[in-house]
DNA sequence: CAGGAGAATAAAACGTGTTCTAGCTCGGGG
DNA sequence: CCCCGAGCTAGAACACGTTTTATTCTCCTG
């Protein structure tokens, strides 16, 4: 028994995405080399293989957790801000240097949430929709963001419309196209367009 | 010499180019296999790397090269519709069948486009201003999208946040999260949201 | 306590991207 | 006419993701 522990996974399967998340930080997603990913969780390399499909598999579980832990973090005291514009802005800034503050990890989380392969679909849909909460919650300006709650359709767009734009910057950033400077300026000039663009759904009724 | 030719490219480039091109629309990312790709172009496996430095830096060459030939194809006599948000939302839905119909081909440049190597960040970027231009000649309701005719700033924001949105949604079509239909309806909405509120920033003068 | 089922392990093996080596070909300058 | 060097070729070699195999471990059941 006590094969689970605190989030719901087993000890071995904590130590396989521990290392994942080590080593994509340390020097990024090549380096992620799943003999040494074993090795240092101390499993064998069938092991990982019995627990994830791919080494992508691994790095889309490893971004659900990591996005968890950023809702988490951002989401339970909330986001200071009078209007919500501002509070978007501010929650982008502080998602932004979170992930910038470990740039070889999200680069690799990055590449594992955009390589295409299918059997990693549900998880990148489940991290999409815990950010989407997220922002809503933010644009709202409540604190952790709760299942009930459920958004108006307005709020639900603008949400996946704003993810998106931040998603493209990622990628962009990513790939070196721009830096995070480039990337913040991106978001707020997103938010800010998105915000007064959204009204002319709220018109068409 | 002779060694050039139609596009600036002598003819083993050009034969790879084209073997790298059937591959993946025949079967997607993982059957461009360098040495298939290499015997199907009829050279050998040391001359692809000599022209090239990494398989995403083929696949990189030939995002370049069929955005060009949609900006060809596309571009040249226009695109018809009274406003802009008709021409726009008739660019991208033709932009989006002439991938859809070769859905392995989309998803391997996207995978290249998204894969985060620095090396090709430059054709990237190339394809980004590719687009851009293409975009704005659309808005305009201008054939040829001309290098001289400089977009203005609003132009250009309009531009860039659009093609953001229609490359979310593609990645997100390529790893199944959504299929043509709700891609389209997606790139309409964002047009649509867009074209509203960039006008914020025409009032902010 | 013994037996057995399911998981874990170590290690080999295979495919494919990438690199390296050795030799060949061909066109232009002596 | 022959030689040179650049670029090409065949193919070996290596790294790493993935699969497979054979063995061992663990823990439940009787």
């Amino acid at each position: 028994m006590n094969r689970v522990s605190i989030s719901g996974v087993d000890a071995r399967t904590q130590r396989i995405l521990k290392a994942a998340i080590d080593l994509a930080e340390e020097e990024g997603y090549e380096s992620v080399r799943l003999r040494d990913l074993a090795a240092r969780a101390d499993v064998a390399l069938g092991t990982v293989y019995h627990r994830f499909s791919s080494k992508e598999d691994i790095l889309a579980a490893v971004l659900e957790l990591e996005v968890q832990k950023l809702s988490a973090g951002l989401g339970k005291r909330g986001v200071k801000g009078k209007t919500a514009e501002d509070r978007l802005n501010r929650f982008f800034t502080l998602a932004t240097h979170a992930l910038a503050a470990r740039p070889h990890l999200a680069r690799t989380l990055l590449r594992a949430a955009t390589s295409g392969v299918p059997e990693i679909t549900e998880k990148v849909a489940r991290y999409h929709g815990t950010m989407e909460r997220l922002i809503v919650s933010v644009f709202r300006g409540e604190p952790v963001p709760r299942e009930e709650a459920s958004p108006s359709p307005t709020e639900q767009t603008l949400a996946v419309l704003i993810q998106r734009a931040w998603f493209a910057l990622l990628v962009g950033w990513s790939g070196g196209l721009h830096d995070v400077d480039g990337l913040l300026e991106g978001i707020k000039l997103s938010v800010r367009v998105l915000l007064h663009g959204i009204s002319v759904l709220e018109e068409e009724r």
